[in-house]
DNA sequence: TATGAATGAGGGTTCATTCAT
DNA sequence: CATGAATGAACCCTCATTCAT
């Protein structure tokens, strides 16, 4: 994915607008006054508004990168935990929007994007699970996708906590903290 | 709460507005709509648009009810959860908006309204935690705020998974099952 | 004019809703809101806006009365004026409307009646200063409705920069003062 | 105050609605329709409807340019008498509003501006009054607000009696002889 | 690459009024 | 004498988008 230069400023004016004021703040106009730019310019870069929406996503997709050859089993669970967790500490605006697939539930377009990106964390995901739990770092008494749900869902509350606390907490020693709670209790 | 015959149609017809639609379908003129009269009678029943999300809200809020006598340490906390599921499970568009927060991030009364409401739960089930962990049935070694995003944040992902995927799996039993393995790996 | 008491009642709300915000807060809804009952009762009583404007002219209009026998030049002028400012004291909130014919202008029926009752005003006001001129208490060279403007401008004024100070100042001091002022200069 | 060619075509067409049909009649609506745009179109213009009749009234206060250096004394109340009579001549709409305050009463921001506008006017009337005593040209016996009444209590009074008569006297004519009036019997 | 001006669709809301009860 | 429920018309305003320049 390149963007040009004026592309990466209204992605990145487009997700503090998000983050300040909730979706409805997303308009072309507040885009373009945060640019100081008219609206008009904007549809120079994308062609329109759900485009730059989806281009949003796409981005903070990019920045979360696995390769399952580096890590394996549990590791490959937390590398995957701390890189998200490090692009929300990175962009906090982005706490208030990575996990609220809702906000975007009248754009299909979006939506759709949005369950494809999902679909594929979730079979990297599981192949570090497996990998787990034959190595003895999981327990072999919980169906796959239950652990999916047992790790990622504390997760995404936790950012979800930050990010509607405004950042009160520190989220990468709390984060630090729930991965070894989780590694214990799963064992 | 108390509502008028007219006010609970509402509420239902704007739930249902919601689920199909994202929060961006949930209009005036589509509630007047599927209930077949008029925007300006929608007036007669709810001083505003704003105070319709809220009267739905709360009046969800009140189906959830686990007094503190009844039940006791992990027993409450199934309560709460199994309340819960079953409620998603009865007005299954709920699913979709239930634990998503950021839909209502614009409007400041909303957020307030959820805030308060998520930090009462919070009270209750941190009393519950703690007498788990008192009669053994959860370890002593995790602090409490991660014992509550831990059993929390799973459930929120079940039951969001559930809407997104249009009901495809059985909540009950699917939540049954995380209830025991959580009993379980918490122990 | 004979009202009955509902309607009296209805006609002071409605002084009260136009002094206190201006002719917009004048609704059938404020109205039945000020009066504790609802708006369709109102309907009861008048048989619609513009009537319940009209009569509260009308009965305004009625409080002025100077009769051509008691009094004869300028004592006439000085006890319709007396009678307006008595009028005004009496109900603070009509201050701000008696002399704001534009408020009705969109209401041909109110604008007719406004311009009537200013029509017998004048005409009983010129007796007045005639015989004021042939009696020597006003001087001669000024013609007649140019003497009206000169004595009713100021009074008018008067009466608005009271009703727009919020009833700062003693305006029955204030109008007597201003009266041998008159006086004095047009002898 | 600089405007857009546009926002002049719609500070004109805005005082047209408002003499024809009083302030009811300026609605954003019937704005568009008179300038054949759509009605969206007006706020590429003006940030809301308030600001429009704000910059109306601005404007036209803008048009009476008395300074204090030109003229002294009863001149300079002339003078200001006569700036505002040949607006309202060339303008004559403007006859029905510009003295009706009333009209504003429920736009806080247009009240304020007024009450603003009319301190500063007195304010400089006062300073020619002043003058016009220690000159000799006006009697020293009358209190310096009265004699703000007396003068404008009736330039107001013919204004308001010539838009209402729909233009039927010639303003100007009878304007000199009041001047001449108020001259004569203020000596 | 940007602008100024406009548009069609739709937003939430308030109005005076009516009607059956 | 009053109500509950509704209506049609109109209100101000914002949206994403387009087009000529």
């Amino acid at each position: 994915m390149t963007l040009t230069n004026r592309q990466n400023e209204i992605i990145e004016a487009a997700l503090k607008l998000m983050a300040e004021g909730g979706i409805r703040e997303l308009t072309i106009k507040n885009l373009a006054g945060k640019l100081k730019i008219t609206e008009p310019a904007i549809y120079r870069h994308f062609r329109n508004k759900s485009e730059i929406v989806r281009t949003m996503i796409r981005k903070f997709d990019d920045g979360v990168d696995v390769s399952k050859e580096t890590c394996k089993g549990f590791d490959g669970i937390a590398a995957f935990i701390r890189s998200r967790i490090r692009q929300v500490s990175a962009t906090p605006s982005l706490a208030r929007v990575m996990f609220a697939e809702e906000l975007f539930l009248d754009d299909p377009e979006c939506s759709e994007l949005l369950l494809a990106l999902m679909h594929r964390h979730k079979e990297t995901l599981e192949t570090f699970f497996l990998e787990a739990q034959n190595s003895g770092e999981i327990r072999k008494d919980i169906p796959l996708r239950q652990l999916f749900r047992l790790v990622f869902g504390p997760v995404r509350l936790l950012v979800k906590q930050w990010g509607m606390s405004n950042q009160k907490f520190d989220l990468s020693a709390e984060s630090e903290e729930m991965l070894s709670a989780l590694r214990k209790i799963l064992k």
